[in-house]
DNA sequence: AGAATTTGCCTAAAGGTCTTAGGGAGATGC
DNA sequence: GCATCTCCCTAAGACCTTTAGGCAAATTCT
């Protein structure tokens, strides 16, 4: 019979795609197999089970947010890398809403070892050395920002935003101003 | 053959129940027919689909939400109630994992205009009253506030703050110290 | 090159979920 | 007491997941 050549990787990376085109929910793999015109028991050479691939999927979504992060906090500083790191955020979710979906897929232990959690909190971190915070509050900081970015994401990619004025794009614009603010202003216990 | 007597409503709170227990994504019409002891397609009278099912555990849950929120915010002005109705729904999600899970699901238009949705977004505002915004940054202030809340309380819930000094309920207060701070002084564009 | 081994995709099968169609027994109304 | 309606049932088709075992293509060894 013809080989494919099917692997791991190609497996999540297609799962990625499908996801983008279908919603995460629906990642299946009986879908991956029709997509790889292939038998479904094909693919349980490659995986563990469903999760599995879903797992994997979600660890590829937040490899590649971190390498974006990364390149978007390169040479920049204060409110300048505030913004655009968020951006980087919010423009994955649009482009990719299925991965950005699996992204928010809760992780074994294990997986969540490996996965690249770990870059994103330090890079959230990183933006932070942009402004005068002091720990504990550097810590308390991360986690705000953690919250604004993944909570505006989350709820504009639910459609809260979208069918009132002002758009949400000045919306967004205008709570990132007041983040900025916030961090420079940030208040003593 | 024994009348359990199933209705909509009390497949709702089953359903409700069941997903705070295994969790909403557990839920299924298939275990909710197991815990009434009666066949699978028993329950399609009173349910158009399993997706029906899912959509009306989420309203459940707006509704609740909404009412824990308007009693929260009885009384109550400025940081208080920002800060009364910032733990409603982090409190919420704690006791009702599987609840606030389904309050995520994203609703069909038709779903979305009868849920509390509006109310919240009213009682998002109303706190706002307790501060000096004019429109347009009143409503951006309310995007911000439900980023900060539904961020917060999902990340903690991934177990995202878990396992790393400071405590989560540490940072928890100094968020909303910052979200009041921020809302007193909110900068001009 | 040919043989031995490994690997990759296959068939087969069992179990679970969703959903629709139609039937019989309990509850309700005259 | 009888007719009607309602509720839950059996039956059946479609799809997804997962495991077990087989055959042929690719790779390695002699």
């Amino acid at each position: 019979m013809a080989r494919v050549g099917l692997t791991t990787e190609r497996l999540t990376q297609a799962g990625a795609e499908l996801a983008d085109e279908v919603g995460f929910e629906q990642v299946t793999v009986s879908a991956l197999a029709r997509r790889f015109d292939v038998k479904v028991a094909s693919l349980y050479s490659h995986l563990k089970s469903s999760q599995d691939l879903k797992s994997n999927i979600a660890l590829l979504a937040l490899e590649e947010l971190a390498d974006r992060g990364a390149a978007a906090l390169a040479g920049r500083a204060g409110k300048d890398a505030l913004v655009a790191f968020a951006n980087v955020y919010r423009d994955y979710a649009r482009e990719h809403p299925g991965r950005y979906a699996a992204a928010q897929l809760r992780l074994s232990p294990e997986a969540a070892a490996v996965s690249a959690g770990g870059r994103h909190a330090q890079m959230t971190r990183a933006i932070l050395r942009g402004y005068d915070l002091t720990e504990p509050d550097q810590t308390h900081a991360v986690r705000l920002l953690g919250s604004v970015f993944h909570g505006y994401v989350s709820l504009e990619m639910r459609g809260g935003f979208s069918h009132s004025a002002p758009d949400s794009q000045e919306s967004w614009s205008r709570v990132l101003d007041a983040t900025d603010a916030l961090l420079r202003s940030w208040p003593a216990p």
